[in-house]
DNA sequence: CTGAAAGCGCTTACAG
DNA sequence: CTGAAAGCGCTTACAG
């Protein structure tokens, strides 16, 4: 229609240089007049790209009812959007994993961003070993050749106990993460290092309400004069301040709590949580970005990139 | 490889039933030997279907922070995963509303299932119009062609006033929910006309937990004595619960509580909440049924399924 | 029931 | 810089 060849048609929607103005013009005019749309499908049968890429997360329940997937979403696809890059939910339940891996060796999804991955699972590797494009959420707690993004866990937990401290807590406990998992791991271990005594009382959690509450109750009957706890998790905090109110604790001026997240529970939290704040949907972004970098630059080496936390002061310490 | 034409390999594959034993045998060998995957490219260029559909969220922040959402993603999931459907993640912000019906129109979105959707959203009608296959996740406000879905709102708000009622509260108030919604209207209605006394004291909320908040404050001020509330979303009661706490009422013995939606707050919520649940995974888990009957059967005409709520007893009411 | 052939709508070497 | 042509990997009438 705008009477140049269908080559010329494809080289002035696909914005390539070398075209001369007027058919340019004659392509968009027609374009225009036409409302014609590219079909994608015909498009990616020879470029070989879906322009899809997954949000693979653990178990429906866990991650989704996470108070931090929001924020994860929303940095996701501000940059995938901007590029028309269609977001997939996905899980690594026993039947959509073997999708995650089918989809990406058929074309039909050009990479996966994994979320919060159990350290378990073995589909990091399986993902790294295939060659496809994947970004992790963490570091991955067996040391492996993938790109990933993280924040400063260990000065995180840092600022939370110099916060502790500062303001005059001298008998401090912490309810931390699963040791199993990295950011656990280096949240107690940035706690301690932290401390002037990193002797400090200590028990696991999962990071979900329930064990802080539990991780509480625990630490109250065992240390019922405490006047400080970190909370591994926001969600860890809130459980605790619960445990706190029923003892009749006053929070902060008997016992000060910190969270890790400023997850959308914090501000739920009575009072409002003091927290450790990670730049959740800066990182999201950024791993979109390298997961999009990757598909393009098949052969890019795997890279780390850490995120300074904040503490965010607010009413419980 | 399997001695046979592509013709009778695509008809295996695809399980048309008039297919000699020994060719299909020979298929399923082939391809179990050589790992083949059909490429979902190639098919979708003639079949026209890209076996993706969106989940469309109105403004990025509002409806992810949403502890509702979770429970939608779980069903819809559910029913897509197990055919092989993408779900695609999208808002309707104003660059991605766009990419919303040129997607559909290009055939990389087979159609969109839309929750929460602002009652002035233009999008609904344009898609109607457009026939494209879409499911409403709540009966819109304006009389529209449209498939949806919806819990018998009213119903569940009468669910809670008999319950405030049956427990021997008399001087009741509501926080409704935003008037210019169908839930809003409904909810308002339903409680009212399961009052003894239809004339009830009442204040518009937005369905969050700061209006709740605002809600609760304004009540207690022009009515210190009332001695149970029914807010039209757990949030709000939440935000409710919070206030009265502050006022030093307690709860249930002071003043009773009454929620809806039983999402994830319910649970955060101290006491635990009393709600009105909605059953939200069979409810995305319906639309998506529905949303796939109409790909598949393109004039399908528009339907609309409602679902009976439940009132859960916990510890406010 | 099966196969040869056309065709879905693009992109991309390859000549010119 | 531009166009004719091949080809991406499937599905589906159409004969037989």
């Amino acid at each position: 229609m705008a009477g140049v060849s269908r080559a010329s048609a494809s080289r002035v929607v696909n914005g390539v240089p070398s075209v001369d103005e007027t058919i340019r013009v004659a392509v968009r005019d027609a374009i225009a007049a036409t409302g014609y749309l590219p079909n994608p499908a015909a498009r990616s049968l020879v470029t070989r790209r879906a322009d899809a890429v997954a949000l693979v997360l653990p178990e429906e329940g866990r991650i989704l009812g996470d108070p931090f997937f929001p924020r994860v979403v929303q940095g996701a696809m501000a940059v995938l959007g901007a590029r028309g890059v269609h977001l997939v939910l996905m899980t690594t339940e026993a039947d959509t994993r073997a999708q995650v891996s089918s989809d990406l060796r058929r074309g039909r999804l050009d990479g996966v961003i994994l979320i919060h991955t159990d350290p378990l699972d073995p589909l990091p590797r399986l993902l790294v070993d295939g060659h496809f494009p994947v970004v992790l959420s963490a570091r991955p707690i067996q040391p492996l050749p993938i790109t990933y993004v993280d924040v400063n866990q260990t000065e995180g937990a840092a600022l939370a106990a110099r916060h502790l401290v500062a303001t005059g807590r001298r008998r401090i406990a912490t309810i931390a993460g699963p040791q199993h998992t990295s950011a656990g791991q280096d949240r107690l271990t940035g706690f301690r290092a932290a401390l002037p005594d990193p002797d400090v009382v200590w028990v696991e959690g999962e990071f979900t309400r329930e064990s802080g509450t539990a991780g509480m109750s625990a630490l109250l009957d065992r240390h019922p004069d405490l006047d400080g706890v970190f909370a591994a998790s926001d969600l860890m905090a809130q459980g605790a301040l619960a445990v706190l109110r029923t003892h009749g604790r006053r929070v902060p001026q008997d016992v000060a709590v910190v969270g890790f997240d400023d997850s959308s529970a914090a501000l739920a939290c009575e009072p409002p949580l003091t927290t450790v704040r990670q730049p959740v949907e800066d990182m999201a972004a950024e791993m979109a970005r390298l997961l999009l970098h990757q598909v393009d630059h098949p052969d890019t080496p795997p890279t780390r990139t850490i995120f300074q936390p904040r503490l965010i002061r607010r009413g419980s310490a």
